[in-house]
DNA sequence: TTTTATTTGTGTCAATAATACACAATCTTT
DNA sequence: AAAGATTGTGTATTATTGACACAAATAAAA
């Protein structure tokens, strides 16, 4: 059947991100197979016979940090014909959005997984560089928009530490009390009546998501970063 | 090389969008083909061995509508293992929006190809009736925030005309008072001095774009449409 | 030729939202 | 008890949105 038409090699390709608390950082791999071997990418791997693309990359990332139910998207196909130069190869991206105190680090050290902020971020194979860029441009644009920034932190989180997020994905400061006044009015914050014990000055208040709300409202508009801003 | 992995089929899907002045139509052909002859389908076509997936989706394009240098963006890849009863087939779904006015309206029939209105589409093969859906719902998001409608429209167009297809694409009526000062707030149009002399009453200002504005602009965010109508 | 019906272009006002900014409360360290 | 740092909240100004009304242009009807 479909006789003629050729058959292609089909990667998936994951870009990690974590937030520590004050970078955005990526989970990258030190390549210990070929091709380029010893080289950094994103990790990867080909799609099977008898899996779909949602479950490759569910797989895939799993294989990396031994998390599930992660918050991941489809970003984009890349098909250049010369973009892998051993056979030709497709390979689609995901970007996964991950609590980054969850990850398994045992898992990830076995693989050669390294986390990197943007500023230490190694150059990387094939076209992974375009990828990164495309999920990082992603993520700039649906965080204005929509409340995924939510996947990066603990269940429990604060204000403050929401904003310093913020920052860091902008790489702007944003206004305290601006900030603070928006993500309250979208009523997506419960507050757990718990403060955080880690601050050395004044505790701040520990929210959660109203995860109902959550769901109900992730894909109206919500504009939490000033227009010029993004 | 990349031995032990297996290779798929990999196809591609157009979803082509276009408007008559009054509603939004989508190109669909009835094949003459297998499999699923006598069906009717997205207009699509496997990617060649040397060919990339952009060169491919204008290959395909072209193939209907005779048309070059068309707005076309990769919307996602479908990768379901039993999308295709056939045999195991990726398929890349891209969205086209073209001048109606300008496609090749014999090759378009020589293909079995037909425009429908939405509410006359009839059900298609395959999992292309949820790459439809996907494909609307793309373009009622970005055409809410990016102005990507005026690849609708012919090169000059009126306010009234721009309204109507905003008003087609969200099924909603728009205030025109308040339409209209947010379109030329923008500051995208220019002024050709002609006047529409289609009109049967007040003959409307014909406008064109400020291609350069356009491409500057283009990614910033516009919030052409009420937040709640989106 | 005048009237009528229709469509287009623009203006106004009130409500809402965004921005810039200041002060009081809490907590640890000295 | 005082100092230093951080958190929570309020307010005045400005900009934007949303609801609404009127005048000008045009073709067809009277």
């Amino acid at each position: 059947m479909y006789q003629g038409e050729s058959k292609l090699f089909v990667a998936i390709d994951c870009i990690i991100f974590g937030f520590d608390g004050e970078n955005l950082k990526l989970l990258l791999i030190k390549r210990n197979f070929e091709p380029e071997l010893g080289k950094w990418s994103l990790m990867g791997g080909f799609v099977k016979e008898n899996e779909s693309l949602e479950d490759g990359s569910k797989r895939i990332l799993n294989e990396l940090t031994g998390l599930e139910n992660v918050y991941m998207e489809q970003i984009e196909t890349y098909g250049g014909i010369e973009r892998d130069p051993m056979a030709r190869t497709l390979s689609i991206s995901y970007f996964a959005l991950i609590n980054i105190h969850e990850h398994d680090e045992e898992l990830a050290r076995s693989k050669n997984g390294k986390w990197f902020s943007f500023d230490e971020k190694p150059g990387l194979i094939f076209d992974h560089n375009h990828m990164v860029e495309k999920a990082m441009a992603h993520l700039r644009y649906k965080a204005a928009l929509h409340p995924l920034g939510f996947e990066l932190l603990p269940e429990k989180f604060t204000i403050p530490q929401l904003q310093k997020l913020y920052e860091a994905i902008y790489d702007k400061p944003l206004d305290r009390r601006n900030f603070s006044r928006k993500i309250l009015s979208t009523d997506l914050l419960v507050d757990t009546g718990e403060k955080n014990e880690t601050g050395t000055t004044k505790k701040a208040i520990l929210y959660k998501l109203d995860k109902e709300k959550y769901e109900q409202q992730f894909n109206a508009f919500h504009y939490f970063i000033p227009k010029g801003l993004v």
